[in-house]
DNA sequence: TCTGGGGTCCTAGGACCC
DNA sequence: TCTGGGGTCCTAGGACCC
């Protein structure tokens, strides 16, 4: 098997770091990016190392960074600023391989196994050098035979580290660092693991694996093996474009139960969802909303569709759905729309076309019993539900107002 | 005066079908 | 009257990461 060069180049405190580019007056100082206080999302997200040097870190609530850093400088997040920045960042990594799968906004992988002998380090310092030169963003790079190792690399010397971390350092650098300490361990798995009598990373590695399997799973063997340094996932350019899921939540100003305001927020949710969906060209196929009561409880409610929707009103509508269905009537606290099960749009139209073909002749027949109640009852009672029965008169609704099909079940 | 908002992946149980 | 086991889909929740 050849060798690989594996990149993982972490910028550090990336929104910090950008909004200081862009004023440099900024720079050198104890500066955070957070939320509006008086709103109550009032947290820092990202900060300076002057601002970490004074005891403030991300999650942190401005309050309480403000006590520990008095001179703290504040700034609210603009994510169009530090998207393009990274955008631009992206380009510069570009110019070495195209090779290189973005993970998240502010940190990627780059496979650089065409490079011989001492070049990837060399060229490790040409591309910090680049990006703190041509866009004033600073980031540190780990350099290693593979995805893992080289995540782990990149998080060992900050800011503005290069680490190489070989298959021989593994014992000597890796092993030695607590548990919580490694990618894919959190607290709790942290907490189940000391349990166990497993303090560090190199503990971990030399862990019996039955055990590990017993405790957590499928998921104990692979903590074991990333453990000792084995990694087999590829560098992929394309991760990055096939997403799963598109969603928006807020946490309200105030908890709240009056039905107006969260059907407000719950149209300017579906809003934005429908509008990332349609600058995505995709359709989802599952609405998913997310309730946090007041005391932090959080719930989910999905249902699939059965027809693909993009539309603001498609999406509100099944919102609002879940939300009257499932509610318990407590106070909330935060409200969220995902769309999930995600389709291309010309995928969606296909099958669209498909069905109406296949189901034509049903439509027709159902149109015909439409009428009828029409008839009968008037137009009002369509509306009202009446002798239609709660289920019926949604989809009569929702015929009305879309002017589609109507045979077609909007719920499962 | 606690604790945001964007995601991904995995698990587990129930329904349903064969 | 009694009743196995496997596969797939759907839903909910949890852990983790930035």
């Amino acid at each position: 098997m050849k060798r690989k060069v594996i990149f993982h180049i972490d910028m550090n405190s990336f929104y910090a770091s950008v909004e200081a580019a862009y004023d440099p007056s900024l720079r050198g100082k104890p500066l955070a990016v957070a939320g509006n206080e008086k709103e109550r999302r009032g947290i820092v997200v990202t900060c300076s190392y002057e601002a970490r040097a004074k005891g403030v870190k991300a999650t942190m609530p401005v309050w309480q960074a403000k006590r520990l850093c008095p001179n703290l400088i504040i700034k609210q997040p603009d994510f169009t600023k530090y998207r393009s920045a990274s955008l631009q960042m992206f380009d510069v990594l570009r110019e070495y391989t195209p090779l290189v799968e973005p993970v998240s906004i502010d940190e990627g992988f780059m496979d650089m196994s065409h490079y011989e002998g001492d070049e990837p380090l060399q060229k490790a310092t040409e591309i910090q050098n680049n990006l703190l030169e041509y866009l004033s963003l600073p980031c540190s790079i780990g350099i290693a035979p593979n995805k893992f190792l080289a995540k782990m690399a990149s998080e060992m010397k900050k800011p503005l580290g290069i680490t190489v971390l070989r298959r021989r350092d593994i014992a000597e650098k890796l092993w030695p660092l607590s548990l919580i300490e490694m990618y894919g361990i959190g607290e709790k798995t942290a907490n189940k693991l000391n349990k166990l009598g497993l303090h560090t990373i190199g503990d971990l590695a030399n862990a019996d694996p039955t055990l590990l399997k017993k405790r957590l799973g499928i998921y104990g063997e692979k903590l074991i093996e990333r453990a000792n340094g084995i990694d087999t996932r590829e560098v992929d350019p394309d991760s990055i474009s096939d997403f799963k899921s598109v969603g928006n939540s807020v946490t309200l100003p105030k908890d709240t139960t009056d039905q107006e305001k969260i059907k407000t927020v719950f149209t300017n949710l579906a809003h934005e969802v429908g509008r990332r969906l349609r600058t995505k060209k995709v359709c989802s196929e599952n609405i998913q909303i997310t309730i946090r009561y007041h005391d932090r409880k959080t719930i989910t409610r999905s249902r699939k569709l059965t027809s693909s929707i993009q539309t603001n009103d498609d999406i509100l509508e099944a919102a609002l759905f879940l939300w009257q269905k499932y509610w318990s009537g407590e106070s909330i606290r935060l409200l969220g729309i995902t769309a999930i099960d995600l389709v291309e749009e010309t995928e969606a139209y296909k099958q669209l076309d498909l069905f109406s073909y296949k189901e034509d002749e049903k439509k027709l027949k159902l149109s015909k019993t439409v009428d009828e109640i029409r008839l009968k009852y008037g137009q009002h009672s369509l509306l009202k539900g009446g002798q239609l029965g709660e289920q019926r008169s949604e989809q009569l609704r929702d015929h009305k107002r879309r002017g589609t099909s109507l045979d077609k079940d909007f719920f499962k």
